[in-house]
DNA sequence: TAACTAATTCAATATTTATTGAATTAATAT
DNA sequence: ATATTAATTCAATAAATATTGAATTAGTTA
């Protein structure tokens, strides 16, 4: 789960695990059905075919980073309902539109070599982590 | 480089190359640090305490997909600036922007399972890759 | 030419991880 | 109880990859 912050002040490790966690064409694809409706194992296996087992797998890699929830049918329990996190997936896009905003992309500065000239490396630079960027 | 397709229709694959170059956190150290204006391997060894040949490694993998170019400084050429390739920032951001827009979720259906009743394993539903995704 | 500098390439290693097949769990139906 | 169904877990394998240290390339300077 991305922690309860401004969606640029996430950690690291964690806007990563979730990006790695997507960074999978299998799980892309998952991650994509599932954004059309909430769907269970065996449905997949037959939409994106593809092995339960494998397919329980990669579930669990996106339950595991808080992407998706799980529930079991209130009546028949064999069978469990996957869905997508909205809380998660809105921080995501939170994060995904200021973190790639083009607006927010230097292009014109060198901080070194010839062009960057007296400026060498700077070591009064903000911080480069990303928990404490801002906009 | 993502394809010359409107946002949604890029193919899983190469969205896919894309997060995967950015889901490791070294890598999404360098390309913030990027995004904060084109720097030289040197600069960034400093920067991100990271050795010379490990952000040569790094810069060629983001490199290789098309989110940062390089150049050579015209009057000493022995150094090489690094900047954010904006076309695919662009890109990037439009993409992530429509694909995790919260909107496009659905919560409420079940395709499968007794919630899913009559409708079984869908064979009629639309083809799930991405390429033929409309929002 | 020789020395120096910025950066990359090479070779080796260790860790991670996607995939497969078999076995197991959990829940329901006969 | 037994069988059936949906899904997960386990064990093994193969491929990908982040990291390190040494060697090399490309370019400039003395």
């Amino acid at each position: 789960m991305l922690e309860n912050k401004p969606s640029l002040e996430q950690s690291t490790e964690t806007i990563t695990t979730v990006l790695k966690a997507l960074s999978d064409p299998t799980r892309l694809r998952i991650f994509e059905a599932l954004m059309r409706g909430a769907s269970c194992n065996g449905w997949l296996t037959e939409e994106l075919d593809l092995s339960a087992n494998l397919l329980s797998h990669h579930l669990k890699v996106l339950r595991d980073t808080g992407l998706i929830q799980d529930r079991r049918d209130a009546v028949d329990g064999r069978w469990i309902y996957y869905q997508v996190n909205l809380t998660m997936l809105t921080q995501l896009h939170q994060w995904s539109t200021q973190f790639f905003n083009p607006a927010r992309a230097v292009l014109s500065l060198n901080m070194c070599g010839p062009e960057g000239q007296t400026l060498g490396p700077n070591k009064h630079a903000p911080q480069l982590i990303i928990e404490e960027t801002v906009v």
